[in-house]
DNA sequence: TGTACATCAGTGAACGCGCGTTCACTGATGTAC
DNA sequence: TGTACATCAGTGAACGCGCGTTCACTGATGTAC
């Protein structure tokens, strides 16, 4: 139970270091339970080994130094998509394979993925909106990619974006589910089995999809309008 | 810009309509872009209009009040999915009529499904495991009322409640995420159209499932591994 | 109908605490000569 | 190699503030007689 250390370090390693460590921190009191809504720049700072007034040499605030979590964290979540696209792969086993890689990634970047996850409907508005403007990019992203896997006219524009949508979101929402059940995931494999059952249910919805039904369906409701 | 009122009133009157506001008081919070976990006691009495004190006339403490919230707000979901049972209809039409029925709730009821969302994933251990009981629950009973619309062999129970999963989650997902994206939707439409997509394209999955095709996909890896 | 009493929701003052932010400062480092 | 100086990450004390919780109290209401 030593102090923290008080020796003044070079100038750029001491930014680079402590910069990344309050960056850290906050990653870490996240994912012990609390929202970043109500982690205090004193938590910050103690749990770094600073004075809380040494904060102001790295951000302007609390908010700043959220918003560059969500820029960091969407790019480790954009480099793992990546990875998934870089090997083309036979196409039955997409879908394993995309899962296995997703894994691999929430696994090595467990407390990001936590960020995203719960700040993503969380309590500090600028966050939130930066969070959702990443994943509607990803979404974007996903879709271009599908629509190259896909019967091209019974897809419409949008219905690839819902597709997209509802895929990246589903796998959020796994990961998030197995994250908040234990605090140290030893029982991945539920995850990977749920992931991948979900993943390959979409994908069966997707093969039988058509775009144009929805006009088919529009002109059903009418059944059931005036006479 | 009166001041708050100080009568006394009776105390049956008094502790309904007190205990109630609390409760409203918190959810108002809530919706004005708070989580949980970051909202003061002392702002809930401020808004009901009454001292920090009193407060605990009415509660032990702030998780006590969330927790009873995660209740109520259930009981709201689920007398939605008993509303959608409770009329049988076409098969054609169970989609759209679920659609319709569970945005009518999502409406009248929205701070109340926000605090859901947003907790569900917050920073508040107790309510995060309160809400994913509640929705485990609700899971299992649409895990039962759809192994009833569903050729029965090929589901396992396991699967039906992936199935429930999904569905349950994607829907909230997408209230999420028009609730966060505008403060007072007006834009509701776009909701029902991705809702009733999303559901559409699962339903479509689901019919071309087979509980038995991991088994078959499982002998499709080990022509990955050794030779 | 009138009086005495119990109940209890809400008051308001007080407490110690952790918060965000400021500011003059220190002292190790890198650079110029 | 040695000296003088600029830089700047981190210090530590101070500030006013809102917090959760406590407690003796008030006074409207309902009840018993």
């Amino acid at each position: 139970m030593s102090r923290p250390q008080k020796r003044h370090r070079s100038h750029s390693d001491t930014v680079i270091n402590t910069r990344q460590a309050l960056l850290e921190a906050v990653l870490e009191l996240i994912s012990r339970d609390k929202s970043f809504d109500a982690i205090s720049l004193r938590e910050v700072t103690r749990e770094v080994g600073i004075t809380p007034g040494a904060f102001y040499r790295h951000f302007p605030d609390m908010n700043t130094l959220g918003l560059e979590l969500v820029t960091t964290s969407f790019s480790t979540l954009r480099a793992m998509l990546i990875t998934v696209r870089a090997n083309p792969i036979p196409e039955e086993l997409i879908i394993r394979r995309s899962v296995e890689t997703f894994i691999t990634y929430v696994r090595a970047h467990r407390r990001q993925f936590q960020f995203i996850a719960r700040e993503s409907f969380g309590g500090v508005a600028c966050i939130r909106e930066a969070i959702n403007d990443e994943f509607k990019q990803l979404e974007s992203e996903l879709a271009r990619d599908l629509s190259r896997l896909v019967t091209h006219d019974n897809w419409s524009e949008s219905d690839l974006r819902m597709l997209a949508n509802l895929m990246i979101r589903s796998m959020i929402q796994i990961v998030n589910q197995q994250l908040m059940a234990r605090p140290r995931g030893e029982d991945d494999d539920e995850l990977i089995v749920l992931a991948e059952k979900q993943l390959r249910l979409i994908a069966l919805g997707a093969n039988s999809w058509q775009s144009n039904q929805n006009k088919a369906l529009s002109d059903d409701t009418s059944k059931t309008g005036k006479p």
